[in-house]
DNA sequence: TAACCCATGTAATCTGTTACATGATTCC
DNA sequence: GGAATCATGTAACAGATTACATGGGTTA
């Protein structure tokens, strides 16, 4: 339901087309919000009807044209409006986790193999989130201390997962020496 | 997606009913993919049409009759065919950190405000993820040391969660020294 | 007496995913 | 020559949420 305002947050800041926001999800706004082409389009379809959101045409040469999208007064009024009521409490749809949970079943050489697989992807998010992180220069601006703040929260999280990978290989590990010594 | 394999690892224990189930949800495994009664009643009714549980009628006196489910061959297979195939990265929807990030439109006094909200909740689970951890008294079996970390993931994360609350506190402290100075 | 627990579901709606579609340009 | 980038979308389907429905028993 706040895709919505994802995408409203986004063109605060500047005009942008249904392309653009799409890379921007898929960059930074992607850490804490994810969504595809077709999703974006849709919304800003809706978005226009409602009034929220105006866009006007832009001809390219040897490019398709395209629609630039701004944020209307109503948007705004709109945002602020859902700023004010609490946020919903995320829903929470990990399924290596699930796996993890009935991790009996499956035998430990496969869920270590798959944990590195996901420590790799931790770790590379990790990575790009730090350089981002240093590349933000002058924090005392608003929208750079947010964007700071939201940026640490994914340092912190990749590196709770990391850990506790470490947790789960140490786990298996005792647990292979238990049962190869019996 | 796999609503369906969550309740087939909740189903390899025990007998159980889609309120048993929906229970469940609301507690241990919902640390890790959360359902509600609707949603588990509907996909029961789906597994069974594909042989993969089966169910009895409990007539219970004062009380409503019961379904117990119990997983089949099939749904057996179908869980560990699962297990086999890599997971799908969970996707990110986090309805507050999109307010993060647009914070700069609100005002460090209802971000704050929403943020000891959402602490409270963080601790209170941490607590309950750190009793239910200690309640395990036997983590050599397979199963519990599962259950352990799948309750420890949940922990760290909590904790990771806390520690970003913290420093999203010091920053706006440090930015309201900064604007009330000028 | 109100709220909550037990126990099941259906229906309407909203969101999200996957597949399909087009077509020029640029980079390897 | 093939893949990726730019740029837009539609349609079918799957998954999830919200509202509605029932009704006895227990606890505050």
């Amino acid at each position: 339901m706040s895709l919505r305002h994802a995408i409203l947050v986004l063109l605060q800041d500047q005009e942008a087309s249904g392309y653009d926001l799409a890379r921007e999800f898929a960059n930074s706004i992607g850490l804490v919000w994810n969504a595809t082409h077709q999703q974006i389009y849709l919304e800003l379809g809706k978005l226009n009807e409602k009034d929220m959101v105006k866009f006007r045409h832009i001809p390219q040469d040897g490019k398709p044209d395209k629609k630039m999208y701004r944020i209307t007064e109503e948007g705004r009024d709109e945002l602020i409006r859902w700023l004010r009521k609490p946020a919903a409490p995320p829903r929470i749809r990990d399924a290596f986790m699930v796996k993890i949970a009935g991790g009996a079943l499956s035998d430990p050489s496969s869920i270590l193999r798959e944990l590195e697989d996901q420590a790799d992807l931790r770790r590379e998010r990790l990575n790009t989130f730090e350089d981002l992180a240093r590349k933000l220069d002058d924090r005392d601006s608003d929208k750079n201390m947010y964007t700071y703040l939201t940026l640490r929260r994914g340092i912190l999280d990749q590196q709770a997962w990391l850990n506790w990978a470490e947790e789960v290989r140490s786990e298996l590990r005792r647990r292979e020496d238990l049962t190869t010594s019996v």
